[in-house]
DNA sequence: CTGAAAGCGCTTACAG
DNA sequence: CTGAAAGCGCTTACAG
């Protein structure tokens, strides 16, 4: 018999405490680090871990030790017929939930993602099914209304990402207000624009109405005329931001001297508007974006936007959640720092023209 | 006390029989459609378990059936120091992902992901704490060499994922030997080119070999000039592809006429490097890819390549991993078809071309 | 139809 | 330093 004969069923500790002539206690000590076995029974142990191939069951530590190491992740998946705007969401949420993997690592978690259809009636028994699985779970933007968390959180904790805090749950987000005050300001005051627009995101989106009302508070207090309304209602993706400009244009309604969108991918969506009506940006219409997205640089002109710090959104999440799960205690509410990007296409020059202008 | 009195500790299932005044056994089976509980009982279960907000613990479900309904998934995450690379490999394997999660998903199964980092010595530690966590795992692509895999599928049900079949394990593959045939055969009878080279990927990646392998014995079959070798020596990536170009032109090389290269990434990059020196693509030199990326139909020209169905890939490997799992056994290796994609940068002419020279 | 009890594979006081 | 035993929260024969 070349292989060593295996008891049937799946190995166990007491196969390898068998093999090594210890108890299982022992086993479990010298797999753990705990005490300080002798050296020669440390030795055996790990003789017989090796020629079995032992993997210890990761549900009975789990409940054994009340700690599954484990934290659930669930997000909505795209609707698969708008792929190629598919692409640039997943590639956000995407960078978030690497942020969450880093760092989960680096307590010994692994990652239990959950994706929900976007048309998925059942996001609430995937979810509870997740949370039963995980210590701890994160739940990216609009999985489930606040009551349905403030609920849940009752038997897992739980962090929501860019939401409203919600009763019982901790939640991670952007500094939105104050990005997007920085933009206002840098239309208004530094360029003295005075007509502007918010190209708005899905309304049930937090991020898209704290970004919203933080639009029209600064833009009042520096008095300008400011479109807003249903006209301007897009929905965070390219076809959204290109529908609105094509609306208000057919429509015959002069457009703002600038134009805030919610987010980079409406941004992208409404300058081509533009490009297909011969509208210059900046020239014609200044245009910012949101997020800074990968190609939010190689735009033309390149977009002047909002930088969020995803991957630490992401890594800030999990690292709120650990804090809860082992001390019992997280912040309910953290709140990251966002950073202005000026290029282009909010009028400002190429750096090349800037440099010449400081006769560098 | 507005708030029902909770016990400490999360909630069990004890806690559920007791305010339903029934045993833990009733709750158990109500919760799992298990037998035929009395129309009362279940009501009575049903409310404690809504009023309660109880969650069942998934390790001792685990614990208890032998059944933990998790699948691990393993694989590298790219060097984040090549960010623009990166997001088009992350592409490949989140695409393939994805179809695992859309399988699992309907077995009741959840996603373990856990990536390693490109230069991560320890990945045989990551891969065994996901096997404990998990009833079987799927491995991307140069995970764990062969005898590791063996060893592991000791333990726990492994699929590999575009490998070579290793004893033990499955293996899940698409049909690259036939699709690179159909592809060389494409260029050298129907285009009647006369040489042609193969621009290689990682020398390490079971895929590269099967398609050097599959390429040169096409090539050589139908008589063509085959260049291969250290010069044409790429690594998957657009860097990649357009160095071996430059090398080529620097060393003052004449090119085939037709370039295969590895991957679709490895194609950008060679055109990009023949356009800067006024090569044209396929006039000059056809060029052909492979994988069929997103951006694939956008290059200019559109490229020819071959299509991995990579979603299907992810499903697959999951349906697979999901037989052995219950039922024991399970394919050693299946092979995916592919498909091959004819555009224009084999030197076909355009769609409206071809449609016009028939006279449609 | 329902309950008492055994058992899943670990970890960890508790003795020795 | 080490082992026997209890206990983690479920599921499921086994009786009733």
């Amino acid at each position: 018999m070349p292989e060593p004969k295996r008891p049937k069923g799946p190995l166990t500790i007491y196969d390898v405490a068998s093999r090594a002539g210890v108890s299982i206690a022992s086993v479990s000590r010298v797999l753990n680090s705990q005490g300080t076995p002798r050296a020669s029974t440390r030795e055996r142990v790990m003789r017989a871990v090796t020629e079995l191939g032992f993997v210890p069951d990761g549900a009975a530590r789990a409940l054994s030790n009340g700690l599954k190491e484990v934290v659930g992740v669930v997000f909505r998946r795209g609707d698969e017929t708008h792929f190629e705007d598919e692409d640039e969401s997943l590639l956000f949420i995407d960078v978030i939930n690497r942020g969450i993997d880093v760092a989960a690592q680096r307590r010994g978690f692994d990652v239990l993602m959950s994706s929900v259809g976007f048309n998925d009636q059942n996001a609430t028994t995937r979810i509870s099914g997740v949370a039963g699985k995980a210590d701890g779970i994160i739940l990216h933007d609009r999985m489930l209304p606040a009551a349905g968390v403030t609920r849940l959180a009752g038997m897992v904790p739980i962090v929501t990402l860019a939401g409203t805090p919600v009763r019982g749950a901790m939640n991670v987000r952007c500094d939105n207000e104050a990005g997007m005050r920085a933009l206002v300001r840098h239309l208004l005051v530094d360029h003295r624009y005075q007509s502007v627009a918010y190209l708005s995101g899905r309304t049930d989106s937090p991020d898209n109405r704290a970004r919203a009302r933080a639009f029209e508070l600064e833009a009042v207090a520096h008095g300008a005329e400011v479109h807003v309304g249903s006209s301007w209602q897009g929905n965070y993706s390219a076809a959204g931001g290109a529908k609105v400009i094509d609306g208000l244009l057919d429509a015959g309604e002069k457009l703002p001297r600038a134009i805030v969108c919610a987010n980079d991918q409406t941004a992208l969506g409404a300058m081509h508007a533009l490009a297909r009506r011969g509208i210059r940006v900046p020239h014609d219409v200044a245009m910012t974006g949101f997020d800074d997205v990968p190609v939010a640089r190689h735009l033309h002109p390149p977009l002047t936007t909002v930088r969020q710090p995803m991957q630490e959104l992401g890594a800030t999440a999990f690292d709120v959640l650990y804090s809860k799960i082992s001390t019992g205690k997280g912040d309910a509410d953290v709140v990251l720092p966002v950073q202005l990007i000026i290029r282009e296409s909010c009028g400002c020059a190429s750096r090349a023209v800037r440099a010449a202008k400081d006769g560098i």
